[in-house]
RNA sequence: GGCGACGUACCCAAGUGGCUAAGGGAGCGGUCUGCAAAAUCGCUAUGCACCGGUUCAAAUCCGGUCGUCGCCUCCA
């Protein structure tokens, strides 16, 4: 089945053709590393590991490389007020979002490029727009990129450079351009940035910020590559200026599909310094909820959609993934046979499952047929039961599903011997019918997070 | 000022011209259970912000109104 996404550059849904199949190169823009990812940042980097589970799922080849920006304005002011050098500052922020991905089973992507040891890289770029005239150097040393030179420039924000207000210019402009559009390649160094800087053949300085990604796509996916991705408020400047710099420099088209993914809300606010209303997964994680609901509340609105994130929807997840879980955890064989009466409903499932995605990835739809599936089979197991066959294809199918989702295997929590004590306290006491001190133990054990669910097989219990 | 997105049930959220408007959560009722919990079954939008228009047919297309939000130089 053909898969379609939306792309920003033509803005409309598109046939998806790698340029050499069954490869596929993708760029996707990663975390400045000054502070902890936040779960806004987290749900880009959710959508874009739906997107590369969804092209491996289809049988690509999937390279993806994230950069790590770990050299920029803000870093260098923090570490120098601190005292810090930046590698030792970022240092902590690095391995905390790595930490964080794990953690709500993002897959690793190939190259996790760091700006700072791609210097060497950014300065023959920004030779190269040199010598071809698509930059100039001002008297301070810095080095621009010259938009007019390009005259392509705006074709995916589709902002006319012209008619854009120029009232709004920033106030600290403190590097000289020629025009307001040109943006920095090459800062000089100032004595603010103190012992921060690069001693290179274009002078001494650090690169701007645009240029990281053009150096380090180019280096790992080649001059041109298919699918680039990033939050919508990356269009522009960012990745307008991306194009700008590797087109201008390669003379080659730079990507082929630009993927964006809107922002998320939170209680409908955007998250600001001013509201203090940031919130990070791993403090998610401490106050108790589920890794896999907080994927699945970050996954399952569709990308292009805002998501306004609130705890009653982190609840609802939470059920959702439980329900998911436990059918998977419930399905199992009563007989020998090897019939298989169900074929038809696993067949229609996965069908319509990667239908949906493979319209522009609508994980709306693709769950309803998850939802839709498991109730039917489960109208089905309330007359039948299953064969050892037909749990073994249901369970097949749960993975495959997983294959996108991810929700399904989580490591076992852990009770400590107390907790553990108390159920068998507890079980005790039900053997003998002392139904008041079962109920007592239950509920100091509900107070811990612990949920009991006595069933003919025993008493199980779950972490909240 | 320019560019753009959105408004579907109590909440979340698909559907963008044609069968009874997906699915999840919540609520209510049943099964199960010592009681629960979980699971499971059933029910819950004659209507898709509002007003007009096009059409045999509109949540879906067109025009307008109201409301929410984003971008316009470094924030995913």
């Amino acid at each position: 089945m053909p898969t379609y996404f939306y792309n920003t550059l033509t803005r409309r849904k598109e046939l998806f053709e790698p340029i050499n199949a069954p490869t596929v190169r993708l760029y996707t823009c990663g975390p400045t590393v000054y502070n902890y990812a936040h779960i806004g940042n987290f749900r880009a980097y959710i959508f874009e590991d739906l997107l590369r589970r969804y092209l491996q799922f289809k049988g690509y080849r999937v390279i993806q490389v994230m950069n790590i920006t770990d050299v920029d304005d803000k870093i260098i002011r923090t570490a120098n007020q601190r005292g810090v050098g930046i590698d030792e500052f970022t240092a902590p922020y690095r391995q905390a979002f790595f930490e964080d991905l794990d953690a709500l089973g993002i897959e690793r992507a190939e190259y996790y490029p760091r700006a700072t040891e791609h210097i060497a890289e950014m300065v023959g770029l920004i030779q190269i727009l040199l010598e071809k005239k698509f930059a100039y150097r001002t008297d301070d040393g810095s080095i621009y990129f010259k938009v007019a030179a390009f005259p392509a420039y705006g074709q995916l924000t589709r902002l006319n450079i012209a008619e854009m207000r120029q009232g709004e210019r920033v106030a600290n402009d403190e590097y000289e351009k020629e025009e307001l559009h040109d943006f920095a390649l090459w800062k000089s160094w100032k004595a603010e940035d103190g012992p921060v800087f690069w001693e290179t053949s274009i002078g001494r300085g650090r690169p701007g910020w645009h240029i990281e990604c053009s150096a380090m796509s180019t280096k790992y996916l080649g001059n041109h590559f298919d699918i680039h991705t990033g939050g919508v408020d990356n269009i522009f400047p960012h990745h307008e200026n991306e194009i700008a710099q590797s087109e201008a420099a390669t003379g080659e088209k730079f990507v082929n599909y630009w993927l964006h993914c809107e922002h998320l809300l939170v209680n409908g606010e955007k998250m600001s310094k001013s509201l203090g209303n940031f919130i990070y997964p791993r403090q998610l994680i401490e106050q108790g909820y589920q890794p896999a609901a907080i994927r699945y509340a970050l996954l399952t609105t569709h990308y292009r959609q805002k998501l306004n994130f609130t705890l009653e929807k982190l609840d609802a997840s939470a059920k959702a993934v439980m329900r998911l879980r436990d059918f998977f955890n419930s399905v199992v064989g009563e007989s020998e046979s090897n019939e298989n009466r169900l074929t038809e409903v696993v067949k229609s499932a996965a069908q319509a499952f990667e239908a949906a995605l493979d319209d522009d990835l609508n994980i709306s739809e693709a769950l309803a047929a998850v939802f839709t599936c498991m109730h039917e089979i489960n109208n089905f197991r309330k007359e039948n039961g299953f064969t050892n066959t037909e749990a073994k294809a249901i369970r097949a199918l749960w993975e495959r599903f997983d294959s996108i989702l991810n929700i399904l295997k989580v490591p076992a929590p852990r009770l400590t011997p107390e907790e553990q004590a108390l159920i068998e306290l507890r079980s005790a006491a039900r053997k003998a019918k002392n139904w008041v001190e079962a109920d007592r133990i239950r509920q100091i054990l509900t107070e811990r997070g612990i949920i009991l669910e006595d069933t003919p097989q025993g008493t199980i219990w779950k972490k909240r």
